[in-house]
Order: structure tokens, then C-alpha cells, then sequence
DNA sequence: ACCCAGGGTCATA
DNA sequence: TATGACCATGGG
């Protein structure tokens, strides 16, 4: 896997679908919410969790410290896993408000940060690095199932890698740059969407060739 | 009816 | 290090 090939892809993905204009939410305490309710769940599912959080008046860091969490549960129940994700949204926030919100985490070295993320019970490595990525604007790549997939089925990995392998195998081969990362992660999910699958009028094909 | 979706934890070998 | 069970809704 070289930075050309990984260049190669995103200008790809870039040319065939645009900026997507990542992550949507309104807020980086959003992104926090979605990050958690997404974990292996359709994001349809998570935007009628969040759209109930709001209507509640409860997408709020000590709103959601401060409610019982069979309540929680019950208003995020669309997003499925609504018992564990209750306590993990608790743990979550109970974590950035001791902190001091984004403004007593901002001074933060990202590895720091993100090592303080990981501390959090039910934030695992991709959900940190969602958060960190486009909540924090930190310059981490994100690798999901669909990283996995593209870059497997292409044969620049493997595909089975421990999460911290891949995530140094891209990191160390592309610049550091927010933006990119950003883009690329949110282009991948994209692509995985509306995939090319080859026996449709796919305008998107031409992505999956070899490098 | 079956499968999976923008994962993570915990127990076990 | 590496599997396996578990968590649960909603759309295809």
C-alpha cells in the first residue's frame, strides 16, 4: 500500500462523488452522540434517536448526566442496543463534563486525548477516532468495516489487521491533514452506499479498478 | 423469515 | 492474540 495508491483512491471517490460535508450533526457534542448510537446500526436509526434527544430537550451533556437512564434508553430506543448505549451516552458525557467540555479538553495532545477517550467504557478505537476526527478536527484516520472492505477487495491490505495497524499504515503513508482525513473517511461510507457492483448502470465503477 | 447496519465489552482458551 | 456471546431496532 503506497501514499500514491491511497491518493490515487481518494481522487477517485473525490471525482466520482464530491464533498460530503462531514460528519452531519449540528454541533461536535453531536457528533459525540452519533458516534455512540452508531455503533453497528444503520445511521437512519441513529437520526430518529437523536431527533427524539432534541425534541426532549436533551441533547445536552448534563441533561443526559443527570437523567435516569431507563429514561435515556427510552428516548434513543430507535438507534437499537438502547440499554447499553444509555449507560455508554452516560459515561460519555460524565467523562467530557468532568473534563470541562471541548474547552478543557482542547489543550490536549491528540494522543492524549485520545488515550483519555479509550478510558471511557463503551468507546472503542473507532468510535474515539470518530470523535476525534470531527469532533475535535484532530488528524486521526478512521477505519471501519468499509475501510476494511475497499481496501481489502482492492488488495492494498489484507483486511483482517488489528484496528492500531491499519490506522498506522495509513496515518504513517498520507499527510496529516484534517481535511483529507475528514473527506476520505466520509467518501469510503459514501462509496459503500452506493456501491459499484458492477451489474447496475453504476456511474462509480471505474473506482474499483486496480491501482 | 433472514440478514445486516458508520462497534464494544466481557468471558474464555 | 483470538474467537464467541451478547446487546436490539428497523429496512431490505
Amino acid at each position: 500500500m503506497t501514499k500514491r495508491q491511497l491518493m490515487t483512491l481518494y481522487r477517485r471517490l473525490y471525482r466520482s462523488y464530491g464533498p460530503q460535508y462531514w460528519w452531519p450533526a449540528e454541533t461536535p457534542f453531536e457528533v459525540m452522540v452519533g458516534a455512540v448510537l452508531t455503533q453497528n446500526t444503520a445511521w437512519i436509526n441513529v437520526e430518529k434517536a437523536v431527533r427524539q434527544l432534541k425534541q426532549a430537550g436533551k441533547l445536552d451533556p448534563d441533561q443526559i448526566v443527570g437523567m435516569r437512564a431507563d429514561r435515556l434508553a427510552s428516548l434513543i430506543r430507535p438507534s437499537g442496543y438502547f440499554n447499553i448505549k444509555a449507560r455508554r451516552l452516560q459515561n460519555l458525557c460524565r467523562w467530557y463534563v468532568h473534563a470541562g467540555g471541548h474547552t478543557g479538553l482542547e489543550s490536549l495532545l491528540t494522543e492524549a486525548l485520545r488515550d483519555s477517550l479509550l478510558s471511557v467504557n463503551g468507546v472503542g478505537p473507532e468510535t474515539a477516532d470518530d470523535i476525534l476526527l470531527y469532533a475535535f478536527d484532530r488528524p486521526v484516520f478512521v477505519i471501519d468495516a468499509y475501510t476494511r472492505r475497499l481496501l481489502g477487495g482492492l488488495g492494498l491490505i489484507e483486511g483482517t489487521e488489528p484496528y492500531e495497524d491499519l490506522r498506522a499504515a495509513f496515518e504513517s503513508r498520507l499527510d496529516s491533514d484534517t481535511a483529507l482525513f475528514n473527506e476520505y473517511h466520509a467518501l469510503i461510507v459514501r462509496h459503500a452506499k452506493e456501491p459499484c457492483d458492477g451489474t447496475s448502470a453504476c456511474r462509480h465503477c471505474k473506482i474499483e479498478r486496480k491501482l
